[in-house]
RNA sequence: GGGGUUGUAGUUAAGUUGGUGAUAACGCCGGCCUGUCACGCCGGAGGCCGCGGGUUCGAGUCCCGUCAACCCCGCCA
């Protein structure tokens, strides 16, 4: 019977220095060389890896042990560190090894359904179906610890920046207005059900009347939308809020923590941070999230081609809101073929672009699709794109939603094929005054751009209600890195009247509100200090940091793209009787 | 809800215009091996070719449907 013994170092610690010294290690077999007469297993922790000897000058039981030995067997090795015959330059504990004189199993495993290593690339369900075993890997167990560190500092930051942690309840209200709700059923009130918070907004404004003045937490948020690369079901935000603050405050307190966390992580520093307009941004680069790490950006010739007689521009600048847009890809002409434009205009097709039209720039003249533009407007183009001999034209017409989305998108994977973008670089902006409302063609009225609690931008607040609506921009701002929205916040809206208001011209009558939002109108009206704040996309930082573009690489225990935990099942059925205490009656067919 | 990619041994992959026995590497099992670090050598076991239909004398391969993972659009205040 194996006695657990408590171990003197971890795998990562024998140097040289400690060479002579008796140890106790435990950890799991990475590798395991039985040469006959010598048995070398290296041993893992998360902290590094140490190669273990054993051979004649080891006891008979041990050399037993070690040979009967398995990948990923767990072991509690005993015995001496040494200097090795051959020392491995690879490996941090590569000038030492452990001469084991008691080799002990402390636990074994089935076969391993793939190997735990680094460069596997097991199909994504089975790791994550065996997700205990994919995070014992090297890369994992470091991201993991990235997003320790980055929770911590951000925890350290804020606590010294005057803000109290406070927990605000997972089960609350569902909320219209937003993103889908997960929903629980009351047992003790039939009929009634909780949401998961989509974020903690009411409650930390609420907080803010409550006289908490700083108020910060690490919070999980549930949304039921569908999934993406850098969207999970259910995701971190650090959250914070802040009494007597105006825009300035709350940008200066985030670029705090953004410059705490990557120079605690990373040893980075962030910055700078400069500034566009929503209004900027979409003009220069088509969103609200550029990556300003590489230029390509768009150049508005709406104007310039007015009255083209180029038929396909034409047409679609005689649309209502029908724009033209173009970037240059510079020194492109002669390295782009013909299949990659294809591909390039079934790329902007996905956006819902008709196609799109190009230009190779070669000497004195044009060849392509825009080669039949008026000479005078080739050359008013090729002199408000700055294009010279060589370089690419990539031009979009037709709505300005599409034509923005489309040319954004292309923007990004040109970038990224042709290889444009630095590694290692963190871009960061601040975006700043949204539009307040949207208008929602489907359910025929505006909606809040950000949320309904966002303040207008103070000479903006008379435009409520006069059916200008859309020129309303929002005292709001997002925080920008490598084209991530990792931040978002705003200046809140404290006064009662003007909160009711926002949510009339939202198409919400006093009574809908006071239904859903009663609560957090009746605090505004004792006495709400004004307030902003603003809410980090954790995980999504914590890719970032961990340089990674997806987000289940960040979390212990996610979910597919379907919303399951591949490993504990989840969604799973429940029984009859369960449903029954809940009043709940399944409608799912079969 | 829509589009795309992928699915063959435990894992990763090969498998040609449909044509004899479904192949390799790693892992696993057995044997040998005293300085390996991707140890090496010899031998062995292991298959619902995602699932269901269809075409065909014959399907891993062609067609239809379906499921799952991933990526994108819609959606995500």
């Amino acid at each position: 019977m194996t006695t657990l013994a408590r171990r003197t170092h971890t795998c990562g610690e024998p140097r040289a220095r400690h060479s002579g010294s008796r140890v106790t290690l435990q950890g799991w077999v990475d590798a395991h060389r039985d040469l006959g007469g010598v048995v070398f297993m290296d041993l893992r922790d998360r902290y590094g890896i140490t190669q273990v000897t054993v051979d004649h000058r080891s006891p008979p039981q041990a050399r037993q042990a070690a040979a009967a030995a398995r990948l990923e067997y767990v072991m509690q090795i005993r015995g001496t560190i040494i200097p090795r015959e051959k020392p491995n330059p690879d490996m941090p504990t590569g000038q030492v090894e452990v001469l084991a004189d008691s080799v002990e199993l402390l636990s074994s495993t089935l076969p391993l359904p793939f190997a735990i290593s680094d460069d596997c690339n097991a199909n994504e369900d089975t790791r994550l179906r065996y997700r205990f075993l994919d995070l014992r890997r090297p890369a994992l167990q470091e991201n993991l610890l990235t997003r320790h560190k980055a929770a911590l500092t951000a925890r350290l930051y804020l606590d010294s920046q005057g803000f109290t942690e406070v927990e605000t309840p997972v089960l609350t209200r569902a909320t219209p207005e937003g993103a889908r709700d997960y929903l629980v059923p009351s047992r003790v009130h039939p009929g009634s059900w909780y949401a998961l918070p989509q974020s903690p907004q009411i409650f930390k404004q609420i907080l803010m009347v409550a006289g908490a003045d700083r108020y910060f937490q690490v919070v999980k948020c549930f949304r039921d939308e569908d999934l993406r690369a850098d969207r999970q079901p259910e995701f971190t935000q650090i959250d914070m809020e802040l009494s007597f603050a105006d825009r300035e405050l709350v940008m200066e307190i985030a670029q705090g923590l953004t410059t705490a966390i990557w120079r605690q992580v990373l040893g980075v520093e962030a910055g700078p941070f400069p500034r566009l307009s929503y209004h900027q941004a979409m003009s220069r680069y088509g969103c609200d999230a550029p990556d300003t790490r590489f230029g390509l950006e768009h150049h508005d010739l709406t104007q310039l081609l007015q009255g083209t007689a180029f038929r396909i521009i034409a047409g679609a600048l005689e649309q209502e809101g029908g724009i033209c847009k173009a970037f240059l890809v510079p020194g492109a002409a002669g390295s782009t073929s013909r299949k990659t434009l294809d591909s390039w205009t079934e790329l902007v097709r996905t956006h819902g672009l008709g196609g799109l039209l190009w230009a190779k720039v070669v000497q004195g003249k044009w060849t392509g699709p825009l080669a039949r533009l008026g000479q005078q407007e080739r050359s008013a183009i090729a002199t408000s794109v700055d294009a010279t001999p060589g370089d690419l034209l990539l031009l979009a017409a037709g709505p300005a939603s599409r034509v923005h989305a489309g040319l954004s998108a292309l923007r990004l994977h040109v970038a990224r094929v042709r290889e444009l973008i630095p590694r290692d670089q963190f871009s960061f902006c601040w975006i700043t005054d949204f539009p307040a409302f949207e208008f929602d063609e489907g359910q025929q009225r505006w909606v809040a751009v950000h949320h309904p609690f966002t303040a207008p931008l103070p000479q903006h607040v008379p435009l409520l209600g006069s059916g200008r609506e859309h020129e309303i921009l929002s005292d709001a701002y997002d925080l920008v890195c490598n084209g991530h929205e990792i931040a978002g916040g705003s200046v809140r809206i404290h006064d009662p009247q003007v909160q009711s208001r926002v949510f009339h011209a939202l198409g919400l009558d006093r009574r809908q509100a006071e239904e859903k939002f009663g609560f957090l109108l009746e605090a505004l009206r004792y006495g709400a200090p004004p307030h902003g704040g603003i809410a980090f996309g954790f995980d999504r930082c914590v890719m970032l940091l961990c340089g990674t573009e997806n987000i289940r690489d960040v979390i212990a225990f996610p979910k597919t793209t379907s919303a399951q935990d591949l490993m504990s099942g989840a969604p799973g059925t429940v029984d009859a009787a369960q449903l029954a205490e809940l009043h709940v009656t399944n409608a799912a067919s079969g």
